[in-house]
DNA sequence: AGCACGCCGACT
DNA sequence: GTCGGCGTGCTC
């Protein structure tokens, strides 16, 4: 007899083990990975095939053994549903998913579904019915005109031909939306397309078109390069990790290689030729990127390599966009997938090699359940094929240094120079503190002034960075010491200077910000710290005090430039602003780099959002204006993070031919990160960090998980903390062996957030353990309650 | 999650 | 006497 495990795809945790099904012979294509119809307590749900078993007709009882019930109970699957989503290897995946991030199985099954692309039970009028997905078959052709349609006149009267021909005249459309606007169109097409007017193609088939993003807005189409881009002649640096590399391909045993390699030092070529090793050995990649860097020029990178054998997988592509890019990369055609987090589970078959880059990136980590690290997934998934991963960063990870240290199968090799052979950017931390002492009340220092004029006078660029995150800059009364803050959240109020509010960074709560101080209605209240609009007044006031032929013209102006009087020998510095604010709109984030790119002397001004990614030769000058709003969060990572940042935002000045410069302000000159940051030297980091992680006890010393509980009602959310602590406590002398240690709950550091009271508490194993064998019966036995949520973080980012 | 079973209060 | 509240428990 066959049966099969089945994953219900009912997202609980009460449901999250497979259940045994019986598997009739008549089913067709009926395999791991597909989607089956199964009657289920009454009704009827859709599962997942996670394995397929067979059993000899007298041998029930380690049927019974196995599904965990009596036979006559199993019953029969009534349908398949799909084709597979997955193979075993993704069913092992999601099973260690599941595992060791205390997730539901079925969330971590969901993963290697296409978006969008799932049958589901819907509730109807006539109770519940099943829904097959439409992203699949949805009118994915395109039309364009082709160039003889200059020649070509409709006949008059033809009124539906001529009103395609004007709407295609501004571009191409998808057949879909032209069939909404006229009706029926297809005739007409056939016809113009058979004149040599117009093509219709699939989507499938104009992969070269792209929809590119900014952050978090959508951008418009464009052409995203097929023409072939030649390959360079690597560097010797470059050679010896792509040997590396290739050695630890060779292995075929799941081998991690870090490379670990400066900004600039050209390690994408470096991927871009090991890919291209692995394709002409037979076998597929995976390229993750981070979000924010998976641009337009990202992807022309790869697809100048390997034109349309490239899939992207992004996740501010539509629906349909990525269903046409999943079933693409099912189909076998595509042989490199370039993508966000979630591409590690698109179903490329025979894989053999993931690069990660910007490893060491926080956006790697999935933030809902399963909430995975891209890189320790890919470390198993490596394993588990046999094939290889590469983690590339000019600041990895101190977990991935570490593991490199303590594991054999791990490996580094570096890239210590520029492809270009210059010099890193001499980095000059400023002391504001100092600054304020000797009277300057600028929030620009008299170095990043002067070196800012000296960028400008030389008809060149600068970047000066914010990093504001919504801790910087609130509303306070000078006579009472009130703070407004957030009636929801435990935060302050940012002001805004648009509309004059005061807007709650985590919950968007907004208020008009008053005139007079709530409690003691003194007048005095003061906006302090820097946010981004704030800084751009500054700034232009500071650039126009440098004498009068300087002029400044800003991108969040209302009115256009032109009215300004220029005359023989004035400078006109375009400033552009660039954060959450003036990139909502759609197009906003590509025409404000492109504005700053045609500039002759311009300051891009731009939360962490420009830290990464922008590649502008003739950017000499960077400025950090504060570099301590990072550092000052109370997080076990703030000190790397500050590190990182730095680095990162260093390698952005000076990578052509013109010298960079790069200016940190700050009121923790002595910081140890910030310091060792400014000298390019991470040893120093290093000594002055690791000491304090091993006697605190954090990562890379042990493992750590976050349990998280959250609710309306404060003194309900910590009794329930407090009995999850005693359970886990009891589970732990139970289970575990060597130096565990659980920490008390206490209050979140945002201990209150979206109207929530927030606990937490903090697991610490030894390095090696398996955190899930403490975790996992705790909070499977546990009963989901309306009242207070609970959420695992195995391998937190961070602990607010 | 969704549905059944089950045991107590206010209605035709 | 029945309708219906939502508390526990099960679903291969």
């Amino acid at each position: 007899m066959r049966t099969a495990q089945v994953v219900l795809d009912i997202p609980t945790q009460a449901l999250d083990s497979a259940y045994t099904y019986i598997a009739p012979d008549h089913l067709d294509d009926f395999q791991v990975g597909c989607s089956v119809l199964v009657p289920f307590g009454g009704r009827q749900a859709v599962g997942f095939v996670m394995c397929v078993s067979e059993y000899a007709e007298d041998d029930l009882a380690s049927l019974e053994a196995d599904a965990g019930c009596k036979a006559s109970k199993l019953k029969p699957i009534a349908s398949v549903l799909s084709k597979p989503f997955f193979d075993e290897n993704g069913a092992a995946c999601a099973e260690f998913l599941a595992n060791r991030y205390v997730a539901p199985l079925s969330s971590c099954v969901r993963l290697f579904t296409p978006p969008g692309g799932v049958p589901r039970m819907v509730r109807g009028a006539h109770g519940w019915r099943l829904e097959q997905p439409t992203v699949g078959e949805v009118d994915d052709r395109w039309v364009r005109l082709l160039p003889a349609a200059a020649e070509f006149t409709p006949r008059k009267g033809a009124v539906k031909q001529e009103a395609i021909l004007q709407a295609l005249s501004a571009g191409e459309l998808r057949v879909a939306e032209l069939t909404a606007e006229y009706g029926s169109v297809s005739s007409v097409l056939k016809s113009l397309e058979k004149r040599g007017v117009l093509a219709v193609e699939s989507r499938r088939r104009m992969r070269g078109m792209e929809r590119v993003d900014g952050a978090g807005t959508q951008m418009d189409y464009r052409s995203v390069g097929f023409e072939p881009t030649a390959k360079p002649q690597l560097t010797e640096g470059q050679e010896r990790a792509l040997a590396e590399i290739e050695q630890a391909y060779n292995a075929h045993c799941g081998r991690v290689v870090l490379l670990d390699g400066v900004t600039g030092s050209g390690k994408t070529e470096v991927y871009l030729q090991a890919i291209e090793r692995v394709i002409k050995a037979g076998q597929t990649a995976i390229v993750l990127v981070p979000e924010i860097s998976l641009t337009p020029q990202t992807v022309a990178r790869f697809r100048g390599r390997f034109g349309d054998m490239v899939a992207v997988l992004h996740s501010r592509m539509s629906v349909g966009e990525r269903y046409d890019q999943w079933d693409f990369i099912r189909s076998g055609d595509a042989r490199v997938v370039v993508g966000a987090r979630s591409a590690l589970f698109s179903p490329l078959a025979n894989l053999g090699l993931i690069v990660i880059d910007e490893e060491h990136e926080g956006s790697y980590k999935q933030d809902q359940a399963p909430r995975y690290v891209s890189r320790d997934v890919a470390a198993w998934m490596a394993q588990h094929v046999g094939g290889a991963l590469v983690l590339g960063s000019a600041t990895p990870s101190i977990e991935t240094l570490h593991r490199v240290h303590f594991d054999e199968a791990w490996s580094c090799v570096e890239l210590p120079e520029r492809a270009n052979g210059k010099p890193m950017p001499r980095v000059d931390v400023v002391d504001m503190a100092n600054e304020f002492g000797s009277g300057s009340r600028s929030m620009f220092s008299r170095k990043l002034q002067n070196a800012l004029k000296e960028t400008i006078d030389q008809g060149r660029k600068a970047v000066l960075m914010l990093n504001q995150r919504g801790f910087a800059s609130f509303l306070l009364c000078r006579e009472c010491g009130f703070v407004p803050t957030c009636p929801s959240c435990s935060t302050s109020l940012t002001y805004h200077e648009r509309g004059a509010s005061l807007v709650c960074h985590h919950c968007g709560y907004t208020m008009a910000a008053p005139a007079l101080c709530p409690e003691c209605g003194s007048p005095y209240l003061k906006k302090f710290g820097a946010g981004t609009q704030r800084v751009e007044a500054e700034l232009r006031g500071t650039i126009e005090a440098f004498g009068s032929r300087y002029h400044v013209t800003c991108s969040s102006d209302a009115e256009a430039p032109s009215s300004m009087p220029i005359s023989e020998g004035d400078i006109v510095v375009d400033l552009i602003r660039m954060d959450a604010d003036t990139t909502s709109h759609k197009g906003a984030h590509r025409a404000l780099l492109e504005r700053f790119a045609s500039a002759d002397a311009a300051v891009l001004l731009g939360t962490q959002m420009i830290a990464k990614g922008l590649d502008f030769d003739d950017v000499t000058l960077v400025g950090v204006i504060n570099a301590d709003t990072q550092l000052r969060l109370p997080d076990f990572r703030s000190g790397e993070r500050t590190f990182d940042l730095i680095q990162q935002v260093a390698g952005r000045a000076g990578r052509a031919d013109l010298p960079g410069r790069v200016i940190v302000q700050t009121y923790n000159a002595s910081s140890a990160a910030i310091r060792a940051a400014a000298r390019y030297d991470r040893a120093a980091f290093l000594k002055d960090e690791l000491p304090k992680r091993k006697a605190l006890q954090y990562p890379p010393y042990v493992r750590l998980a976050d349990v998280r509980i959250w609710g309306k009602n404060e003194g309900e959310v910590r009794d329930h903390a407090i009995q999850l602590y005693e359970q886990l406590r009891d589970q732990l002398s139970k289970v575990a062996v060597g130096d565990w240690l659980i920490l008390p709950p206490v209050p979140c550091v945002l201990s209150r957030l979206r109207g929530n009271y927030r606990y937490h508490i903090s697991v610490k194993a030894p390095l090696g353990s398996d955190i899930a064998t403490v975790l996992a019966p705790v909070f499977r036995a546990r009963k989901a309650q309306s009242t207070v949520s609970v959420a695992i973080d195995v391998d937190p980012q961070s602990l607010l």
